[in-house]
DNA sequence: CATGAATGAGGATTCATTCAT
DNA sequence: GATGAATGAATCCTCATTCAT
């Protein structure tokens, strides 16, 4: 599927402003986050966003999308492996973790349990990402579950399995955030691993 | 320490505000809540907010700081106990849940590691809330540290077995409100005692 | 006329409250000067000064009602004396210099030519205050005319020659108040009697 | 120096701006001047101003400072003249009232002297008009100590006599502007120089 | 009379969004 | 398509004034 110049040079200005959103959305959250800033930034005019998103919520949810999808990109692919469930898991956190040290910003924006999108605000916000992220959480439970039924895990509610690792792993990326994000993650990936397997195991 | 008829309406008062900001600022977050929604639902003027708290940063903060206390009494009370570590912290687990789920709007008010409150806009905020969450932070960890002295538990950092248990604490909570607060946290409190114990015992 | 008691506390109180205000109108002006500002300085609750005056308004007109009268009775007394006209002016100068000295404050609040009191918003102020001091203005013009008709004076306009001699004042003590006050304005009072006469001596 | 069309548009809109801004700021002072009623006299949004001025305080800033260097280069022009001091002096009090005359508003908005900004709660402001306005008094002294050094002048302190100075234009034209602003001020232009100057000759 | 909590109108300022050029 | 000036709704905060105690 080859695009047109014309589309290939739209879509790498897309994608320079979303680099721009993201920062600025990082950094102020997204209400004090401002136009004025993501365009300039951005190095557009403010009214040119426009031509490439509806609104503000559109550009960033927009954002929050494409980090899902790559999310479910490195999830899917490692659920597919044919390796056991818990050798799966050992991958996913590493994977995981890199993806999100990689993207620290899109991590700080993204922080679903929380919500800056509350349902009273933007109720068809929550539309448009809650079934992306629920269909991670739905891909790392199936693992959970062949866990269970082979045997090589608890036996436990999955999706708790599932909401307990992604704890883990986001307490983790939190403290290496809070701490100003140096180091590598790798290390934390070896422990938390060891951590959530052994909680884990039957 | 009795107050006067004067200072406990007083006090009540500042109640009632702080009560609807809770409500207010868990549905729509800092910067969406507005003083107006507040004041409606408490039932006070706008102006009169302005009698108890210097502004929507530090009525914010109040809330936050109030939390904070009380977490921190709580893990006090835990921290300074008698019991063996690994008892400890099956206590702080079990208190905390029931905190949390009797504070649910505290719970998706405060979220420190994602920080809504972000160093650029509101770094005063930062200096007033941190330092008590560090604090509570350091308690937790010395029990971590006293239970890896004692062989219990393994040999990692402590900062990073207090992180995974918030971590654990945070997503099981965040999974109860995402689900719609039903059913008690009760059993949830024994499933992730028996992961986290299990993953982190020597 | 003696009073009671009770109007002598009043008046008291009512003089200690005008005075705060003084300070503060002087400080800040008009508009910028809060009731809260002037309760505290005068130590009184801010509903007190309710008792004492109507409003906002009042409480400055009040003020400069006060020193105009003071005003008039300086010029009156000079006015009045059997002095030739000179000797009036010389007079007078002198004792507003002296009067606005010891009441730098007054002088700050009140400059009616410029008018922080317009005619559009504060039309009935200006209805209390603009009388008053165009009697003090008609009563030095009166002893100008008799200089204009004795000779001693030049023939000129003699209301002009009023606002001459104010404008000199006038400029005086804002050149003593702009350097901060300092130094004794006697002699300045010398420099400007003698640059007003010969100017205006025929 | 030709600007672009662009520009030129933008330099008239603040030029309308700038207009409306003196005339509401002339008619209630700077405090009880709203940018609402700036806005409509300009016929422009209130967001608008925004877009030429920082905040209400520079928009009042930008128009004294434009008056002040008017009258600066006005002063200037005289005072490099190569008439005598006196000439030079009567050419200033008839410039300085034909500048005022066709600039009442701004007569009416700027009286440093009295100071609606104060240092307490503007000390900015001050930085940005008090130099421009002791410039102008400087460069008026300058003319004063020649007259003195020449002999024609008497021998007091420079800076008195151009206070003194001021002061007399500053109230032939707070006359005129009290007195409804009628009649041409040329005649008093007359009379307040022969006043002046018989009072200064020596 | 004095108090000070409460009111609520009002004002400066910001910013997403639109639209003429 | 891009621009950025203009819009105007929205929001925080202040403060004169009132009134129950």
């Amino acid at each position: 599927m080859t695009l047109s110049r014309r589309e290939r040079e739209k879509k790498e200005k897309r994608d320079t402003i979303l680099g721009a959103a993201m920062t600025v959305f990082a950094e102020r959250g997204f209400d004090a986050a401002t136009l004025d800033e993501i365009a300039e930034k951005a190095e557009f005019s403010k009214g040119a966003i426009y031509g490439y998103f509806k609104n503000k919520d559109d550009l960033f949810l927009s954002l929050i999308e494409e980090g899902l999808n790559e999310l479910s990109e490195i999830i899917k692919s490692v659920v597919e492996s044919s390796l056991t469930p818990i050798k799966r898991i050992k991958d996913l956190i590493q994977r995981i973790l890199v993806y999100l040290e990689e993207n620290k910003d899109f991590f700080r924006i993204f922080a679903p349990e929380r919500g800056g999108f509350t349902e009273k605000k933007h109720p068809e916000a929550l539309k448009r990402i809650l079934p992306k992220h629920q269909k991670n959480i739905e891909m790392v439970t199936k693992v959970m579950k062949e866990g269970i039924r082979t045997g090589e895990l608890k036996k436990v509610e999955s999706r708790v399995l599932t909401f307990t690792l992604f704890g883990l792993i986001h307490s983790c990326i939190g403290r290496w955030v809070m701490e100003g994000g140096k180091g590598s993650l790798k290390r934390d990936a070896r422990v938390i691993t060891s951590i959530f397997l052994d909680g884990v195991r039957r």
